[in-house]
DNA sequence: GATAAAATACGATCGCATTCGTATTTTATC
DNA sequence: GATAAAATACGAATGCGATCGTATTTTATC
């Protein structure tokens, strides 16, 4: 395990354009900024100077070979969900992972979803069940 | 259900101050600034001066009978940790409950947190052996 | 009721996120 | 190689969170 960057926590805007990017793949600017526009009113100037930021902090990379700069993300979207996950927890679980699923789990509303997390515990229940000591 | 306020999001310093809140009870500026101190250099102006900017959100009520006001928090922990869940599922999940509950399973490390989750898990299938339809 | 201690109120600073306007650079094309 | 289009770079404004210093208010006590 490669330590490497302090990991830093994504703003929201920021955020909004990594799942943009994490979707897409690597984008232009001019990519990125077409599919924020379909949600958002936010200027063209507005996407390229996040990306730039962005590009300070480490959160993407880009490719400057070209005239229009291509940027990708420099962490992958599960890395990213994670480290999002462990500071909520920290902030308001008090370090406690399964106080969070619960309180996710009580909150699950759909059916759906009920039955996407029972699928899930059946088959951690499978791969764990030696775990037990 | 009554509807009621449009649930504000508490910044970090303002959560830090609730989970002393609800960890405390009702509690005065003096009271708190002592329990940040223990971990922050925080002074006691500034602890005062977030209060009152989360009195002005409602995110806590006071009690001015007395010179020394009693804060307390306008919310439960739980309706809190709610909302910072939902809020972290709509801008990292893409709304999807299960996928954050998966990604925090996937995280746990300790033997204690698997088993609490297990035990989660156990009691729910119970509850729901019949929801299945 | 004057004084001192302790509380609240207020304002100002600093830093960062977000936003955009404008300037500059690049490159294809005539 | 001049021009126009399209990109990046830059600077500045705004707003909010966090912080603290200082001013003001309150109240117990002498």
């Amino acid at each position: 395990m490669t330590k490497g960057k302090p990991a830093v926590k994504p703003t929201e805007a920021e955020l909004l354009l990594l799942n943009i990017l994490w979707k897409m793949g690597p984008a232009t600017v001019r990519e990125i900024h077409d599919v924020v526009s379909l949600t958002q009113k936010t200027g063209y100037t507005t996407v390229l100077k996040i990306l730039q930021i962005m590009h300070e902090k480490s959160l993407v990379i880009r490719d400057e070979s070209n005239r229009a700069h291509i940027y990708a993300t420099a962490n992958s979207q599960t890395q990213t969900q994670s480290s999002l996950i462990k500071d909520l927890i920290t902030k308001a679980f008090g370090g406690s992972t399964s106080k969070l699923v619960m309180r996710a789990i009580d909150d699950s509303t759909s059916a759906q979803e009920i039955n996407d997390i029972r699928q899930l515990l059946n088959s951690l229940e499978k791969k764990n069940s030696t775990t037990q000591h």
